[in-house]
DNA sequence: TTGTCCCGTTTGAACGTTCAAAACACCCTA
DNA sequence: TAGGGTGTTTTGAACGTTCAAACGGGACAA
């Protein structure tokens, strides 16, 4: 029950060789002759040896812990998509033997400064840094500190730091080249305000997707903008409908707004997907719920590119100074809300 | 820029000490004289010092180190309060310098297996179980191997292992009280086929508050159970709104089937609210957006209380071996689907 | 034969901390 | 003045691992 944890020396001891001879197998068995390794390999599966982490990261300064910090729920908007972050990064870390170790930390100072904490004390080898935005402090903070970090998001276009994100623009494109294929030609944007690097990105998309099926002419007007909330989709799309001619879909840069939208739709006794069609971005809980087409980030591919980023840039890693980047593509989930053809 | 993390050794020498008096002002200061440890702790700050977390927790073999699974994201069920919980366990250890380390597992044996890896290799002190229902195969096993860990839910009414639960009755009876101040006679029940215990005592607590108030005999009918899915909600309604006579308000046992219940509810051109009043459970974002009351479960306290409990049976902590057992009430949040009187 | 090189293996030390025991200083009592 | 106690500080070792250097034995060339 209570066995204690065999270590180096009762491998060594059992297989009649010397503790160094044991640590090689396990961490560079090129070294160890074969008939060597395989009587070490015996004995460490008979006796169940596993290294001790708190030793090995003494010795070798990496804990195998990668840093993350925990949002609070946000009180307005959705479900954010951060548990499902949180898992796939745990899974993709769990593949490369490395844990995620959670903090908290009440806003983007006090986290640069728990990660400084951490890197220092716990022997934490990296971050993963989420929602990164332009102008973002922490990505800087990070480097100043000499911390490995990978991002979710970009300070900018040409970030200089480790990012990976997810293709904005190509998730609203998406969201117009199906609405047209429905045979939708007045499509609106509900947005949010310009400045947000995302919300920009997503109101570009839908843009050029406009653009590119010859449609932008006609909905310069179709563009409108607010704050993050239900109450707030509902009012934007509230006076896109009483407009002549009102548009007969609708792509929301959020889910949030797009229930907002559909409240509108419904008060106006008009169907939401025969009558106007609606889009979301997220694909959140709710989305699903409500029959509502949505715009998927690629999560658990983000995590996985994330964690291979990170390691890459770690000491340990492969000498590779170059910044990587990752781009990856949204995929749109159709639902009721704009399943039907117009 | 990359000073390395000063030792208590560099500390020792700047106060003219020796290690173990530095030590023993960090952990034991009552052992030093008192100009002594001032001395040294002008030092400590002088120098930033932190103890090194690899070497403690090599030496007093215990890391700080709390173990969590992360559940992969549900695809049925509305977003879990997992990632709440999360927070909150996060939030909850950092007050006792303990942080949160997350895992994947596939299945429950799987997650047995990867905290008996951690417990003995990365010398995870104890572990968080989330989800403990009646005949859960995990605190057993944990104590089996001698794992210290806190439950949320436990496997049963006297379970002999530590545990947090929120108390289920009291939520739904909440919920009855509510609708009864709003006027309501014929409250119906949607909850889960009878077996599981949470869905167990969220029927009790509505049917006992009915018979508090005195509405148990007209109420015999009006308990309809069935999977938790928003068309399974829908269903279930569709089915107490064609009898005669229909309820005026429904308790669900989840906002999962809150929402289907709203569905039944339009569907049949009547009013969530002023015609019929529902109440969900778990106060997802949901049901935040789709203003929706629903019983809100406490689980910043819940995460708070586990983590004292866990910290409790440390073998580091207080030698209290009774099994402590808390049960927090959860809070009715009150919005448009039930606010009208009756 | 002697020296050189290479491969596989072992040895001693080190990572930074805390435990256990020893040493020291001081006061009190016999 | 010796002996016992108490309170503070220091010393040496240990936790389990890996690094760096040393070692030993063939194979090969000079």
């Amino acid at each position: 029950m209570n066995d204690p944890q065999p270590t180096v020396s009762d491998v060594a001891e059992l297989a009649g060789v010397s503790r160094q001879t044991v640590s090689n197998v396990v961490n560079a068995p090129h070294r160890v002759r074969p008939e060597t390794r395989v009587r070490v390999e015996e004995a460490i599966a008979a006796l169940g040896y596993q290294p001790n982490r708190a030793a090995r990261a003494l010795r070798v300064q990496a804990s195998r812990l990668i840093g993350c910090r925990v949002e609070p729920e946000s009180v307005e908007s959705l479900a954010s998509i951060h548990d499902r972050f949180l898992h796939a990064l745990a899974e993709a870390g769990r593949e490369a033997d490395h844990h995620l170790l959670l903090f908290t930390a009440d806003d983007p100072g006090d986290e640069i400064a728990a990660c400084a904490r951490l890197f220092r004390t716990a022997g934490v080898d990296g971050f993963v840094l989420y929602g990164i935005q332009r102008g973002d402090p922490r990505p800087q903070a990070l480097l100043r500190l000499g911390a490995p970090f990978a991002a979710f998001g970009r300070t900018d276009f040409d970030s200089d730091h480790p990012w990976v994100d997810v293709d904005n623009a190509a998730g609203t494109a998406a969201a117009v080249d199906h609405l047209v294929a429905r045979g939708h030609r007045r499509i609106a944007l509900v947005g949010w305000p310009e400045g947000s690097q995302v919300g920009d990105y997503r109101a570009t998309g839908w843009r050029t997707a406009l653009d590119k099926h010859g449609l932008l002419a006609d909905s310069a007007h179709l563009d409108v903008r607010g704050d993050d909330s239900v109450a707030g989709g509902a009012a934007l799309a509230g006076y896109l409908l009483d407009r002549d001619p009102a548009p007969t879909a609708v792509v929301a840069v959020s889910d949030t707004l797009a229930v907002g939208v559909t409240h509108a739709v419904r008060a106006r006794g008009l169907a939401v997907g025969p009558d106007v069609a609606v889009v979301g971005f997220d694909d959140t809980p709710t989305a699903r719920v409500l029959e509502l087409s949505s715009v998927r980030q690629p999560i658990e591919a983000v995590g996985r590119a994330i964690v291979r980023t990170l390691l890459e840039h770690l000491p340990s890693g492969s000498i590779d100074p170059e910044p990587s980047a990752r781009l990856l593509a949204p995929a749109l989930v159709v639902r009721a809300s704009s399943a039907v053809s117009h």
